[in-house]
DNA sequence: GAAAACGTGAGAATCTTTCGCATTGTTTTG
DNA sequence: CAAAACAATGCGAAAGATTCTCACGTTTTC
């Protein structure tokens, strides 16, 4: 369960982490600002600062439990880092996330670091688009 | 020469934006802040206000001239726009940056994009590693 | 169960980016 | 080429996102 997650990353279970881990369960099709996880935590009466909601998003990062984004637009976005690598698909309209995996593209990815002799570290891949279900509203 | 590309943006022709346009085309190495970019001006004695960056940076960027990048870290970076859509390799320690283009991943992203049901409209891959030369400083 | 270490909320502070506005510069027109 | 017409600038203020500070509350340790 979530508070081993939370144990062995070296932090106290504590309401506000235990919180916040469910809430960014629950919301694996949207990624969530840091905003938008404190304001289900208002809306669940809970007592959290924005100021904890972003210590605690750093801290599980730093822990690796959970992956910062930068995708367009002025905020990160947060998602429970599932453990494989995988890129993602964003809508442009509604913001819901799909998550994919290629290993053709990580296998070109490597070698084209490799040709340029690049050491690799990490990598992220955003394709930007419209979603099914927004297409239908146009 | 510079000044056409400004016209044609439907801009006028001033001291800041030449210059601005200037500092970009000296360095396709390495893409800049908008922070870097003032103070390339300030270096040259230059009288331009930050914000005049951001906004002709901005219009710049909705003109097409630049494209305007969400790597990691606090602050955007702004390239010239070479016209071809490429993809970045950028080196964590320095801040070198090496583009290239790959059909073969162009392809796979609209294969994947077409599979999810997504109307593409746009895409971002950057690979994070050391660059040869900061891997001989280790 | 007291001391030490950690965690929290609230607001201040910081950083990046944008805005408002009086002033200045560029282009157009005659 | 001067004046009108309007776009662009610099400055400081403002906004938005994130981090820091600090006094207070909770957990862990022994």
């Amino acid at each position: 369960m979530e508070n081993q997650q939370i144990k062995r990353a070296g932090l106290k279970v504590t309401a506000p982490r235990v919180k916040i881990l469910g809430i960014l369960e629950k919301s694996r099709k949207r990624h969530l600002s840091a905003e938008d996880v404190y304001k289900q935590l208002l809306s669940q009466d809970e007592e959290v600062g924005l100021a904890t909601v972003y210590r605690v998003l750093t801290q599980f990062e730093s822990a690796g439990l959970v992956c910062r984004r930068n995708f367009e637009g002025g905020q990160s976005v947060f998602e429970l880092n599932s453990g494989d690598h995988h890129d993602h698909l964003v809508c442009v309209k509604c913001g819901k996330v799909v998550e994919f995996v290629d290993t053709l593209i990580e296998e070109r990815q490597s070698q084209i670091a490799a040709d340029k002799g690049f050491r690799i570290q990490d990598h992220s891949l955003v394709i930007y688009g419209v979603c099914p279900g927004c297409q239908s509203q146009d």
